[in-house]
DNA sequence: CCATAAACGAGACGGTACGTCTAGTCTTAAG
DNA sequence: CTTAAGACTAGACGTACCGTCTCGTTTATGG
């Protein structure tokens, strides 16, 4: 165990040295080119290009095109500074979630996230590895506010303290992915409240 | 009154004189790549070769490697012969809704589907033209059968006849969608039935 | 040999029932188009099209496309009429070549003769069959009629009885030839006079 | 003062960090290829296969097949390094011409330089371009040798001096290319001497 | 005067090569 | 050693033609 620097086949660079400047450049570069563009015609040579940074610049700090992209949405996420953030609690679980809910709602709907997010979830989709660091960072925090403030409202009596928290963040969280994913019906407040309604009261008479 | 034949600068093939034998060589050959290697590797020149076709013949009958694939998956699920049949109707909705989903988990577990359908879902999910395709040809037809079940079960008073079906049904196949494309975590029976099971009940306690 | 029809693996067409309007539209149509595009973009296709014609016809009667424009080379020879006539002999060796050579360079200087020939003639340099046919059909015929006005030439004492009216005929028609392929210099009605005179005289001082 | 340096559209690439190694390669294979299946079968990608080499780097650096081989067939006849050399002058035109003149015929009866030449010059034929670039290149310069020696012939009294250099030299050369590229007959030392033999002494009887 | 067999127009087919684009690697010069 | 720049090998893209192979449709005798 004499050697300090064990030599990998690839030894990753000195992340010491480097450039945070161009980093900065081509996380911008990708989210302007997504937006205008698509992700079909989104290149790493293209990003190189506008980010003035050369290829190899992004192949040694990144695996993929779609890493840079999470890479890209976590910074955007950060700045709306919403990562770590707890669900309101007002006592009122209907009415909480419906404001969690509304304003998901209009985050897919706005452009600025809309195509940087719906190239993410594809790729995510298709690519297993892309899918775990995607939702590992992005996805399951956000998760893990409503597990908390369901179990909050299971300990104030105001929900099911049988039903499972994950499945029923996933009965509200899943139809909205539905819909903005696969475009079916459009994604609107009304539809958030009417998800919530029904998740809570149940589709059985009462 | 207008023309209702808009002459196209390219006039679209003679559909008489279509090779029958070519195109189901294609569908094939596209399925088995994609089970073999992936969308990402899936290339319209593989699909030519491995099915002994010229590209052009390909390029001829379809506007893009999507659409190719999801002809394909139309075909497979043809085979399967699920799109006319009705959902059952024993007269318990839970028991019926859930076999229902028991056996769409079996279906999106399988490989022969998974592959197929999670590239046309991510495509879909950044392609809005062959989403619409998609929508229009595979997904409401399944998800209008139950509408219809939930319709029933709501004239036989066994559901809340207040609720929008199509409302109730996305609360039972969003959730499975959400599992299934991004993966958080299995897809099993036993999570089936506990969304068909909240999704009846509801979060609030009774 | 019983055998009246001895099948050939290829049968070849009844010529009987050879359509001349079509061969005629296809001639046609492979001249203009090599006027207009040059020969690096004359296609069977385009000619069919242009002919109005089907791909087949063309395959059936003529082996090539470099095959369809010496018949075309050749109709529009036959329409000038030059194939059968005789050189002039006016007694004047000098001036009866010096006539005919003058009339050639205006012939290759035609836009008309221009085209369709350098196609010809690059083919033929490197397409021995064609080149065979073409020397046969359209180049010795013309060469033998310089070399039987040579020969007069020589019966009459106005040409050395030792030469070879061959070499002779060459020393008149290569440097032509070449001028004209090869763009090296203008070829002029100068020109011609200057290769006929020298040609004859020869280049030793007398 | 116009810039000298008017920006294309398509910046060229760097020469000084072209591949030599690629080059080399390149110019081999497209000599190797045109010997073994002549110039109709050479295509672009079977050179950079052959060369091992991206297509793109032909295409970066050459605008053209025939380009290619232009220089394929410079660096050929730089191998040979008869570009440079001087005709011989013993004093006798007639040998020195039949010398010169017998060792073309053997250069062009040899495989090595008959495809290549041929395909150039067929080439040339069609395109202008490549025509100039030819003549420029590679046939000016060897004519060049022609006039010097004939205009010191001229001044050493063995030719006439009222004869232009330039058409003595296409009397000679001339007759030789027209057998070369037409086939008519064969190219033989013989025809070589009677050529040079029949332009020093002229048709007409001394 | 039809019957029939060919040549015909049209164009789909399996292929090959085109010239372009991008991936991911490698090289160079500057700092 | 990292960086910007960009040349490199590799290979898919979508297009254009090739030459072959059906399709009906003329058309032109010959039974």
């Amino acid at each position: 165990m004499a050697s300090s620097t064990p030599k990998n086949p690839k030894p990753q660079p000195d992340r010491t040295r480097r450039s945070e400047r161009s980093r900065q450049a081509i996380l911008t570069a990708a989210l302007d080119l997504i937006g205008e563009s698509g992700y079909q015609r989104l290149t790493i040579e293209a990003i190189a290009a506008r980010a003035g940074v050369g290829k190899q610049t992004i192949y040694r700090w990144w695996p993929s095109k779609a890493a840079v992209l999470l890479d890209a949405f976590v910074a955007l996420g950060e700045e709306a500074a919403d990562g770590g953030t707890e669900l309101p609690d007002t006592g009122d679980l209907a009415a909480d979630l419906k404001a969690v809910v509304r304003a998901t709602v209009d985050e897919l709907n706005s452009p600025r996230f809309d195509a940087p997010s719906r190239a993410l979830a594809a790729e995510s989709v298709v690519n297993p590895e892309l899918c775990a660091q995607f939702t590992e960072r992005v996805l399951e925090p956000q998760l893990e506010l409503y597990v908390r403030r369901i179990r909050a409202a299971q300990e104030a009596g105001q929900a099911d303290p049988d039903a499972d928290p994950r499945t029923a963040l996933e009965l509200i969280v899943g139809p909205l992915a539905h819909r903005w994913l696969l475009r079916t019906l459009p994604l609107t407040h009304a539809y958030a409240d009417a998800v919530v309604d029904l998740a809570l009261r149940g589709l059985t008479p009462r």
